[in-house]
DNA sequence: ATGCCCACTATCCTTTCGTATAGTCGCCTG
DNA sequence: CAGGCGACTATACGAAAGGATAGTGGGCAT
């Protein structure tokens, strides 16, 4: 079985490896980063499974998830995260990866999660999936209304009241009126302020 | 040579563990956090070498190497770190830690590493010494002056011209034509979008 | 039905922002 | 020494932002 396993950190890769290698039917590839993979993915024979790393050059988030899919089509590609945010698995099944591996889990389990991946089924650890999402709504989204959420988006991508008032449909006085009222609720001086508040808060 | 190696992702720990015991002569022991090193630590024989991650539970920063090598003692301490940011290696040295293993190099140099800390020879890459401190100069920093660094900073607090004015000591207009090249180097629209770039490329 | 909150709209007005143009000073380099 | 560049100041103006006040209409609960 034919395996590629795309990492930035050149111990946890080599290792990682040649800890997989002696598998007796796994044959594994490595590469650096996401351009590398892509190319060892395109010289033919496609891999059974292509592991990436979440963070790792050219990643992009998951953008890098959907280019190397396209390219390793029809098998499929898993991603392998260490910092691991809940959240990250769910987008990560989401954007068609076939699996979600953060490098909490064991060694051994990982060898069976391969052949399980390798074998077309999604695996995701239990862990990832119960523990449910304490803080669906950031804490700070707590207290705001879904129109004050959607010009708090707009504030995040610095438009101007006037721009956000044409993608929400509303007249910009009404836009104004929110970021009033946003400014108020986030204890914060003006709209920037309340950008920063929200950005910082790791909302959008 | 009896070696522990402490790291919370067990994936990585156990297929390092694998890598490395394939050396005839290395005994690797593995720790999962902190406190579990240390309770190795004490039980008895010290080991030749003590391999810690740097973000692993129970570190806190550089405090958990000074308790370990502590409870090592006369035996050395090393740190490694998967995000390694340049200016803790030169801390961790400054703490006391014989080395310095970014999980970027390579996995063969790492048995070479570990040899030449066992023998008490300082390790640290190159890489992570020569290009002494440029200061961690965020790239986006690049190509800012000082003077436009503390006002985005002043943005970045989400504060008025005026007032970036009176915290820098000049006049409001010299703010604005700061603010304006800010936005053209950083390719946005208003100063809260220069704001918003400033703050996701992790400056402030 | 009466209030109340929310989302929205409307005017009016002041402050701040953003842009343009022009000029001074000091430093560095060809 | 001339020219370029970075940092700063000055004036001026239109465009946004921000604040105050007032009003409409829809849901929801006592």
């Amino acid at each position: 079985m034919k395996i590629l396993i795309a990492d930035d950190h050149d111990l946890v890769r080599d290792t990682l490896a040649a800890f997989l290698g002696r598998e007796k039917d796994f044959e594994i590839d490595t590469a650096s980063d996401l351009a590398d993979a892509l190319d060892k993915i395109n010289a033919k024979p496609r891999y059974h499974l292509v592991l990436l790393d979440y963070s790792m050059p050219g990643m992009n988030g998951l953008e890098g998830l959907a280019k190397a899919k396209e390219a390793n089509e029809p098998w499929p590609v898993a991603i392998m995260s260490g910092i691991a945010p809940k959240a990250i698995a769910q987008e990560a099944l989401d954007a068609g990866a076939i699996g979600f591996l953060p490098k909490t889990m064991a060694a051994n389990s990982m060898i069976n999660a391969i052949r399980f991946m390798s074998a077309g089924e999604t695996f995701v650890p239990v862990q990832f999936m119960t523990a449910e999402e304490p803080e669906e709504t950031n804490e700070l989204a707590k207290g705001l209304s879904p129109r004050e959420l959607e010009v708090l988006s707009g504030l995040c991508r610095g438009l101007a009241n006037k721009e956000i008032a044409r993608e929400l449909d509303l007249q910009e006085v009404t836009i104004k009126l929110h970021v009033k009222t946003l400014c108020r609720k986030l204890d914060a001086k003006n709209r920037t302020q309340a950008a920063m508040i929200a950005k910082e808060a790791g909302l959008f």
